[in-house]
DNA sequence: GTGGTACGATACCGATCTGTATTGTACTTT
DNA sequence: AAAGTACAATACAGATCGGTATCGTACCAC
């Protein structure tokens, strides 16, 4: 054993990230994931214990996928915090520009799961304050005057980009201009870039 | 007739709306709003042909509501439209900080409903394209040398700030900064504060 | 007062939801 | 070769969903 129960799981995982991601997680059946992945109901119920735990499992999915984006995004430029910063909204830029962009995973479980003791919520404030911590620290790095300002300035803009992506669809959304936003919140902070 | 009607439609719009915006559109339904509103299911047929339509009503009341809020934050700086600008950041600043904020109806909308053809998705998206509107509008008047660019970021972030408000409940949210980092893209674009 | 109507109350319909029970089979480990 | 297990397939349970049908009643205009 060991090999063959994670190829269900993984093709469960798989079904759940494009179904949840692109139509909304309470809008999608756990029938529906079935059936995309090509699996037997009682599978996705002996790897997870219910529907919520499956939508847990693809969010720490969705955050180890995140935080590959996010270092791949930064990586180029190690040791110029300033850099890194608007390479991350460069990044963002070219993902929100998508049409296939469907916003942020967590954002849109927290519209879906307001109940702050929700397992779903809680794993939707967690990234959200890892990423803030994140910001924080390179803000920090790049000699920002108010880190903390700075990051949670930042993270509205991001936060801001998935909303508008997942609202506007194929046509131009207002979150082609994220990355000149984050270049001016750095200026107005005393970051040289 | 013609104010008796208007009663049992009222008590459910305003049934609706506590409900639909504090636990969200799909997690709420149609006997939930019956019983909070005290009416007889029927009564909500006789009114609204389905429970989307009551969503699209319950949306145009929100847009409603959302523009006197906004003619409120701008009226005391009628004709100097930079301030204006920085007075609805301050209200928004105001509203966001509230412990029972539950974010923006549409924003949510749009996180739910995600098919650009349903009607509620087509309400959230078409109230979101009147207020890049209108902020492209008094950017203009501020005189910003790329108003659309402009009302683009400060869309951004307020829609950030939503999603934080209703992310973070009682806690202080990165949507406390919003009004500084509204401040700091007017300046980016020449506007004078 | 009489007819029309907006409403309350309740029971109901078919569909869909999450989750389980059952049975048979292919593979793996020892 | 035997025992254990991960799986497919299917049927099903119980709850809830959006929406309807029915009947009784209070109120309204004429």
């Amino acid at each position: 054993m060991g090999h063959k129960v994670r190829a269900s799981r993984e093709k469960l995982l798989k079904a759940a990230g494009e179904l949840f991601f692109c139509e909304g997680y309470r809008a999608v059946g756990v029938d529906a994931v079935v059936e995309r992945s090509g699996v037997a109901k009682m599978t996705l119920y002996r790897h997870f214990a219910s529907k919520d735990d499956l939508l847990v499992a693809y969010l720490q999915e969705a955050d180890r996928h995140f935080w590959n984006w996010f270092a791949a995004a930064v990586a180029p430029y190690a040791e110029a915090p300033q850099r890194q910063l608007l390479a991350v909204f460069a990044a963002l830029a070219r993902l929100l520009a998508d049409p296939s962009c469907y916003g942020c995973p967590f954002v849109n479980a927290g519209a879906e799961f307001v109940d702050g003791e929700h397992p779903v919520h809680k794993a939707a404030l967690e990234h959200k304050l890892a990423v803030r911590a994140r910001l924080c620290a390179m803000a920090e790095a790049a000699g920002a005057q108010a880190p903390e300002v700075l990051a949670d300035q930042l993270l509205l803009l991001m936060d801001g980009g998935y909303v508008q992506a997942r609202l506007y669809g194929s046509r131009p959304s207002p979150a082609q201009h994220i990355a000149e936003a984050a270049a001016a919140l750095l200026a107005a902070q005393g970051v040289k870039t």
